[in-house]
RNA sequence: GCAGGGAUAGCGAAGUGGUCAAACGCGCGGGACUCAAGAUCCCGUCUCUUAGUGAGUUCGGAGGUUCGAAUCCUCUUCCCUGCACCA
């Protein structure tokens, strides 16, 4: 049978052959036997092939699912190619080739190599995502997304990377630069672009993390990258000296700007805010038109800064004129407002009313056209403020009535006996009115302590709403410090100086009253929190290096608990630093005296009380921007149509075909394809135009795992049924560069798949390995750009792929980073040879003088227990060295069949095809591979054959020094004597045979209490338990 | 700066209170086999010493806790990875 080196790869084509034809890794949902989940990260078809780092983390898994198959799991162990994006499209213009021809090529490629390494994958399971049945159900969930709104499109500064000419996720920018691009710096664009609601999920991204068998390093990440904080946020009223805000107040049917309370309002507010008192036609004529030529008058003062309040029927005929105009608003107060929409109630109401009939007939015909949408309209406010009562005799149906406007998710002030708001009380009789015109800025702090230490404010340079802020006074000087911060390119925010301006504004401390400066300020990050902060400069260090540059105040307000105070005797020129920890606080009127923890929560209380502030927490994390300007993805479901806004394409147009005929030359060829773009609106049928973008890749891989229950399915994304029976993913294994991308998004979809009832699991990964790296030779990653590649085929065309197999795990333990080098790899090939060597002389043994001692089979079951649990616990370079020592103690012993077969079975996981075929040649018929694992017994493992291994080991040892000597001194040795203590007299009786052929010595024996003993030396006077004494002659 | 992980014999890499001069592999040295080479097998591989022993110095560096530390604590140097002005 013997086997020789040159026989490796006819070998191991010939298993993969078989394996491919009899279908051995298929599996199938069986409920006999108990699921496992095993999953690679699929990966993306890189065209430079797979390289020996690939190797590595495909053995790593392999090994495991063939470890669980034998194990008697019924096994899902699938392949598939995150083959969209963006590389393969470069790489594609570059050989002036197309995209799909690119990627399938690299695709066949992969798969022809990963066959090679012998990789058990079901590949009847295969999938990849530029495949249209794939990306229909991106476009599908996508659809349901929106629907649940999920997905949503907003103009903001997004990220921009000039290299790959698209839109970046926050996730794919690192130290301000392009993920891709270590050489090229971000640019901060202002676009309107989809993005995924991924913080609705933050909490339980968060909280479920606990609760995940993943490594620790991965959830801190994780963790750190959620970034949750809890603070408050306070309200700040806000003054720009130059600029009132404006205030619009809209009247109701059949009202005036005279009406009474309206005045009281113009009296209390002149001075805080510009006023604006449209006057609306009245009752006798609510025609829709004349109303909106009316306001339309205003249409271009309104800004981002104003209040609109509206009164009856004046709050739905606002909100149309906003939602028409897209006019974007601070805050709508809407006061008893009519319903959004024209329903059967609505007109049973008017009919009751004591009005003409023209009346009636003209209020039918205005609420007909109303039609209002206020998921557009939602967008455009900031803050919606909903005052009802119950008594109202104009509504209907209360709940309703709330359950209508809860779109836009008001925050509702319901009162229990103020009807229309238009009794002799009037208006006036609303003290919360004028809580809400307070013209504030929430500001989140997580020390709200030590607001009586706030000297100044600071709003973020790239801040929307900065132009609010800026008087003309200041306008100069804020604007060379914006073009400086735009022109200076130190994007290393560690030498970051952190710099600003006066912008000309005032804001007021809600508890002291007392007026601060906003600067505008180049180390404040626009999208988290308010976008502004309220400065502290003795208890923080940004906030003191920024005072300290513009001689603004410092103001200490806090004592450490020990050391010197804080104020005594210093004047803030005299502090060095902030000091930020907790202490004792001063100068902070009736919260002087408390310690920092108290004072927090009695701070915190005392703003929430006064409506000044409420408790909140903030996230690090945003929303995931999915847009990408690129072709070669999924294309976004979506129809713009001047008449209906935003249409999604509906679902029995899925796919929208990514189209293949495509120019590449300026920017995305989708935008320059008429046949693309152009397509009737689904709704009007007039003519509209479609989406170009296409979506971030991370979309595809973030659902694919569930697709490899069901890849086949042409229905629906997948078979709910096969989902819930093999998911979760049991062991999920892949590197930790996608801790913060893939890893969360997947876990977001998961949670928003269960919410649109698609699978009913959590968490998609309920155990995740982190496997190493593979370093090249000179200490990079491998990748071809750098000609460090090792390919598996070459090492495997010298060694055999088992051999390199082997070679890999027992480097290191798997989740170690490692640097290839063939060093080392001639011992596994040793290893190798040696199985075949062994297998060739027991064979030839045939059944005879079988090995039936209880230490062989201690050692056997011992050895099998270990490795049984080493590979469970991916330490697979402890089951090779395990292995090889058992390989060691039994290489000259004759092995019963099916203790020879164990050794088989447990190499098999590592060396696939040598085993199987040697397996073969010892006359079986069946796979190996299908084998079940064998199962230690606990009774043969026996504790005392350790030691007596030990002890004899040790005798070698030093039988081996001695011999040496006298090897030295040339003197011929023929007998040795060994004097033991009795209880251990056996051990060496047991072991003699062997001890004799090993050293060719005549070897006796003696307990110390003999009394016929031979000891010319006195030898036996050394001997201790576990040491005898030894004599040679 | 913050968070996480490292530094172990010529090299790679185990080892987280005693059983540690430290698994295993590579490399190297010696031996067996061979005409020879390769392959294979056996032995050795911190230093000194020795009939199998004993002693000393080691686990990035400096201290400490302990009867006892590669392992625990403090400080420190260097390396890697991630995040980064998150209020």
């Amino acid at each position: 049978m013997m086997i020789e080196e040159y026989e490796f790869k006819k070998i191991e084509e010939k298993w993969q052959k078989k394996w491919d034809k009899e279908k051995v890794f298929e599996a199938r949902e069986l409920n006999k036997k108990k699921k496992f989940f095993l999953l690679e990260m699929y990966p993306y078809p890189s065209g430079s092939g797979l390289h020996m780092g690939h190797a590595f983390n495909y053995t790593i898994g392999d090994i495991y699912a063939r470890f669980k198959r034998m194990q008697g799991f019924n096994v899902l162990y699938p392949m598939g190619y995150d083959s969209f994006g963006l590389p393969a499209e470069n790489a594609a213009i570059k050989e002036k080739t197309h995209p799909k021809k690119y990627t399938e090529n690299s695709i066949s490629n992969f798969i022809n190599q990963q066959k090679a390494l012998g990789l058990s994958y079901d590949w009847s399971r295969i999938l990849w995502s530029h495949n249209p049945e794939y990306y229909k159900w991106n476009q599908l969930f996508f659809l349901k997304f929106l629907e649940k709104g999920l997905v949503y499109r907003k103009k903001s500064p997004v990220n921009w990377c000039s290299k790959c000419n698209t839109v970046l996720a926050n996730e794919q920018v690192r130290d301000g630069k392009c993920w891709r691009h270590g050489d090229v710096d971000i640019e901060i664009k202002n676009l309107e672009q989809w993005f995924l609601k991924t913080t609705n999920y933050a909490d339980e991204l968060l909280n479920n993390l606990d609760s995940l068998d993943w490594p620790e390093k991965i959830k801190v990440m994780q963790k750190n990258w959620i970034g949750k904080s809890k603070g408050v946020e306070i309200n700040f009223e806000i003054r720009n000296p130059d600029k009132k805000p404006k205030l619009m107040i809209v009247h109701g049917w059949g009202g005036s700007p005279k009406e009474n309370w309206f005045n009281w309002i113009r009296e209390k507010y002149k001075d805080k805010y510009e006023i604006i008192t449209p006057n609306l036609p009245n009752s006798s004529n609510p025609e829709i038109e004349s109303w909106y030529s009316e306001l339309e008058k205003y249409k271009d003062k309104l800004d981002s800064d104003t209040i609109v309040i509206g009164y009856s029927l004046g709050g739905p005929t606002i909100c149309k004129f906003l939602e028409r105009n897209k006019i974007k608003i601070k805050k709508l107060i809407m006061i008893a407002p009519s319903s959004p929409n024209y329903t059967k109630e609505h007109l049973d109401w008017i009919k009751k009313l004591d009005a003409l009939p023209e009346e009636i007939n003209s209020l039918k015909n205005y609420l007909q056209r109303l039609n209002l949408n206020l998921n557009n309209l939602k967008s455009l406010l900031g803050e919606t403020i909903i005052y009802l009562s119950k008594d109202d005799p104009h509504i209907w149906d209360f709940d309703k009535r709330l359950e209508e406007y809860t779109i836009l998710s008001p925050k509702f002030k319901i009162f229990e006996n103020k009807g229309h708001f238009n009794s002799d009380f009037g208006i006036t009789k609303i003290p919360e009115l004028e809580e809400d015109l307070i013209n504030s800025w929430p500001i989140f702090t997580t020390r709200p302590d030590t607001i009586f230490g706030v000297t100044f404010m600071v709003i973020s340079a790239q801040h929307p709403k900065l132009e609010n802020f800026i008087t003309s006074n200041q306008k100069k000087e804020v604007n060379n410090f914006l073009k400086k911060i735009t022109t200076t390119s130190e994007k290393n925010s560690e030498d970051l100086i952190k710099e600003g301006a006066f912008t000309g504004s005032f804001a007021k401390n809600p508890l002291t009253g007392e007026e601060v400066p906003i600067y505008v300020g180049n180390f404040v990050v626009s999208d988290y929190g308010s976008g502004m902060v309220m400065s502290v400069p003795a208890h923080d260090q940004r906030d003191f290096d920024f005072a300290k540059k513009y001689n603004i105040p410092i103001k200490t307000v806090i004592n450490p608990p020990e050391g010197p105070l804080r104020n005594e005797g210093k004047s803030s020129k005299d502090l060095k630093e902030a000091y930020c920890g907790k202490g004792i606080l001063i100068n902070s009127g009736e919260f002087s005296g408390m310690n920092s923890l108290e004072a927090l929560k009695k701070i915190s209380d005392k703003l929430e009380i006064e409506g000044k502030g409420k408790r909140c927490v903030q996230y690090k994390m945003r929303d995931w921007l999915v847009s990408r300007q690129r072709y070669w993805g999924t294309p976004i479901p979506v129809i713009y149509c001047e008449h209906c806004g935003i249409v999604p394409v509906p679902e029995k147009d899925l796919p929208v075909l990514l189209p293949e005929k495509i120019k590449f030359g300026e920017g995305n060829p989708l935008q320059t394809n008429s046949d693309f773009i152009n397509v009737k609106c689904p709704k009007c049928n007039l003519n509209a135009i479609r989406e170009t973008d296409t979506m971030d890749t991370f979309f595809d891989s973030s659902w694919y795992y569930l697709r490899f229950c069901d890849n086949k399915n042409k229905k629906e994304p997948f078979d709910k049924k096969k989902v819930d029976f093999w998911m979760p993913v049991d062991q999920y294994i892949g590197g930790a560069e996608h801790a913060c991308m893939h890893l969360i998004y997947a876990r977001f979809f998961t949670k928003a798949l269960r919410d649109l009832n698609f699978l009913k699991i959590d968490e998609p990964f309920k155990k995740l390995f982190n496997q190493g790296m593979l370093y090249g030779l000179d200490g990079f990653v491998m990748s071809k750009s750098r000609g460090n590649v090792v390919l598996p085929e070459e090492v495997s065309k010298k060694y055999g792929i088992d051999t390199a197999r082997i070679f890999l795990v027992s480097l290191a333990s798997p989740d170690k980073d490692i640097q290839w080098s063939e060093k080392g790899i001639n011992g596994s090939l040793k290893f190798i040879k040696r199985i075949i060597t062994y297998f060739e002389k027991n064979k030839s043994k045939k059944e005879k003088n079988i090995d039936v001692n209880p230490k062989t089979q201690h050692k056997i079951h011992q050895t099998l227990k270990f490795v049984t649990e080493d590979i469970e616990n991916f330490r697979y370079n402890f089951a090779i060295i395990k292995i090889r020592k058992l390989f060691e103690q039994i290489f000259d012993l004759n092995l019963s069949k099916k203790d020879s077969e164990i050794l088989l079975k447990i190499l098999n996981p590592f060396c696939p095809h040598i085993t199987e075929e040697i397996w073969h040649r010892i006359g079986n018929k069946s796979f190996l591979s299908l084998e079940k694992w064998p199962k230690f017994d606990e009774n043969k493992i026996d504790k005392k054959f350790e030691k007596e291994d030990e002890i004899i080991e040790k005798l070698i040892l030093d039988l081996n020094n001695i011999i040496k000597i006298f090897e030295d001194k040339k003197t011929k040795l023929s007998s040795l004597y060994l004097y033991c203590i009795p209880s251990e007299k056996e051990i060496y009786l047991n072991n003699l045979l062997d001890l004799e052929n090993r050293f060719d010595l005549k070897i006796k024996i003696f307990s110390v209490n003999e009394k016929e003993i031979y000891d010319p030396e006195n030898k036996s006077k050394k001997v201790k338990p576990g040491k005898p004494g030894i004599y040679l002659e």
